[in-house]
Formats: structure tokens, C-alpha cells, sequence
DNA sequence: TTATCATTTTAGGATCTTCTGAAAGGATGC
DNA sequence: GCATCCTTTCAGAAGATCCTAAAATGATAA
């Protein structure tokens, strides 16, 4: 097995610029630092070895590692023998992505959904309280909000596929799409 | 025409809602107000509008507004006998997300597959340079860079089918699809 | 040219996020 | 029960982001 400190050009650029773009998509640099060590690490990882590796202190080391494993992102590995707790991370990356997909469509997906169905209502319950605008101007207006819930849907519809479809299935069902749209 | 005021709850609510879902994404709050506040507009704003609407300053409205005309998803409307600039919001929402995925594709996702190039290049020269482990071991540490690599590939191969399928061909294509995967 | 009007830039400040270091909490073995 | 080891929590600090207000810039018309 490679030395933990092998590879370290490619293991620190990968690291560095993973943050760099979670940080970019509105998650923690830190938390994805954390999550790119473990996921290039062939061993699971103590508290220690994060704070050493990506040069935190004890409490953000253990606030980020705790906010992984609710993602699921990375798993608490016990040893015999040994107090300590170690971490590793979901290798499959498929699956990964698919954890991610799903935490986003419940936290930030849904909420937004949700909304437009109230916005709808609302608008119904304005227009029967005291009409305005035409008949087909108050359509227009409805249709700014249904026009992106049937977005969301479709997506959802289309992640859904994706993940049945899932690693292995999802090259030959990109090959077929590519086919059927000439 | 409805006027401007009017359906102001549903209004505002959506507002802030997108607003606070595109915080969670890593986008300026205010920005995404701006662009809510824009897309569901009947008329093209000017900067005074949307610093009323949304209550901001005119530096802030001004900053906010240039940068939804360089992403693309707002565009600057001109009228005759009158100075000011007007902002549109594109309606199709098909478009607006073809454009945000564009984006944030050149932005950041580019990037990190470059990263991941640059990261395969590195362990060879390491290999080369003083040969570690087994030819399994350092087989088993590429793949963890070209796992994410290849699903990158995936992810744009099936956007780009997306955007070509469009708003109209969506729907009939998950259908098509769900029928493909049983 | 000068006056007027609109937009952009900028310095400073407010706010929000995330980190640190230390204390508290909890489990295990003696 | 007590000491040890590890994890979690928390108050304060550091840093990043974003906003404001005002000055600078640019554009138009008289």
C-alpha cells in the first residue's frame, strides 16, 4: 500500500481545489477539504490526522467531520482496542453524488417548491378577493410560477433516472439518449 | 396589465424565498432578489425600481444588476428620449437554467477537471521519478481521480442532451426514458 | 463649455460565517 | 470512584462577504 504521504503533489492540488470549489457552490472549503482527504486516504482517519493534514484545530476538525457524517458523505469507523473514532469516506462515486443530490433536493429544492405552490394560491385568493388585471394577464403572471415548478419536476424526474440508472448503467443510457435525438 | 403593485404577496414571498435558496447555492442574495424581483416584473425596471423594491442602495443595485447581465440571465433594455438603462429578465425558463449550467460549468466545474488532469500527470511523474507500491496500489489511487473525472463527463454529457431536448422536448423524453429503464 | 442626469467605483463599515482554544461532557479501564 | 482519553460544545476572534454613501466618471443636451 502507497505511504499515507505518497503522491502528496497530486493529493494536496486535489484537496485544495475541491474546497475551492465547494466553496464556490456554497459549502464549507474546510468540509470539503476534510471530504477530499478521506476520500483519497486508502485508510480511515482519526481527529488527529485532520487536524494535522488540513491544518485546523480540534473543534472545527470535529464540527466538520460530525456535518459529513449527517450528509453521509463519510462514515465513523471503530477499532478494536482503540478509543479513538476514524473516519473513511463513500468511495463509489456515483453513490456520492447521489447523497449529494438528495441532501440539496431536501434542503434547498424542496422548500422553493413548496413556495411556488403557496405563490400559486395566493395569487387565486388575491384575484377572488378583488379581480384585477385581464383574464389572460393573470395567467401570464401564474404562469411565472408554474413554468419553474414544472422545471424542478422534470429535473427531479431526470435525477430520479439517473440514479436508477446508476454506474453502471448510466453510459449506455447516455449512448441511447444521444441515439433517440439524433 | 396588472398593475406593478399588484399580487404583491405572492410576490414577495416568491422573492425572498429565491433569494434565500440561492444563498444556500452559493449566490449573492440580493442578486437573486433582483433577478426574482425582475422575472416576474411585467415591464423592464431601472436601477430606482429595484432599489426601492428591494431596498438597497444604488451601488449595490448597480453591482448587483451588472453582474445578472454577465451571467446572462438579465438584459439591458434602452428607451427612447430617456437616459436611464432598463433591466429585462430572460422568461424562458428553460434558457435561464441552460445559462446558469453554462456558467457555472465554464466557472467551476471546468476547473476542477483540469485539476484532475493536472492530478493524474502528477502521480505518473511521481511513479516515474521513484517507483511506490504495487502496480495494483497505484492503479487504486488513479481511480480515485478518474472516477470523479468520468462521472464529470457523464453529468455534461446528459446536460448537453438536456438543453438539446429543450423546454418542449423534456417532458416526452423522461417519459421515453422511464419506458427505457422498466 | 457647462449643467444635468445616470452609472460605476471605492473606502469604510456592518454582518455573517467559520475558526480557535479551552472548558465541559462522556466513556472506558484500573 | 478516579484517572485517562477522546469528543463535543461554546464564547470570543478572525476573516470573508456584501452593503452603503459619496465621490468619480461618463454621457447627453443646451
Amino acid at each position: 500500500m502507497p505511504k499515507p504521504q505518497s503522491f502528496d503533489s497530486a493529493r494536496l492540488l486535489f484537496i485544495r481545489r475541491w474546497g475551492e470549489m465547494a466553496a464556490s457552490w456554497g459549502i464549507s472549503r474546510t468540509m470539503a477539504e476534510i471530504h477530499a482527504l478521506l476520500y483519497l486516504s486508502t485508510e480511515p482517519l482519526c481527529t488527529d490526522d485532520v487536524m494535522e493534514q488540513i491544518e485546523v484545530s480540534r473543534g472545527s476538525a470535529s464540527t466538520n467531520l460530525r456535518q459529513l457524517v449527517n450528509w453521509g458523505l463519510i462514515h465513523r469507523v471503530h477499532r478494536r482496542n482503540d478509543r479513538k473514532e476514524y473516519f473513511e469516506a463513500e468511495r463509489d462515486v456515483w453513490q456520492m453524488f447521489e447523497t449529494i443530490i438528495r441532501e440539496r433536493r431536501r434542503r434547498e429544492v424542496q422548500p422553493i417548491m413548496e413556495t411556488l405552490d403557496r405563490c400559486l394560491a395566493m395569487v387565486d385568493e388575491e384575484q377572488r378577493r378583488s379581480p384585477q388585471g385581464t383574464k389572460a394577464e393573470v395567467e401570464a403572471f401564474r404562469r411565472r410560477f408554474t413554468d419553474i415548478g414544472e422545471f424542478f419536476e422534470l429535473t427531479n424526474t431526470l435525477l430520479n433516472l439517473m440514479n436508477k440508472a446508476g454506474r453502471t448503467g448510466l453510459r449506455p443510457l447516455a449512448t441511447k439518449l444521444a441515439r433517440l435525438m439524433g
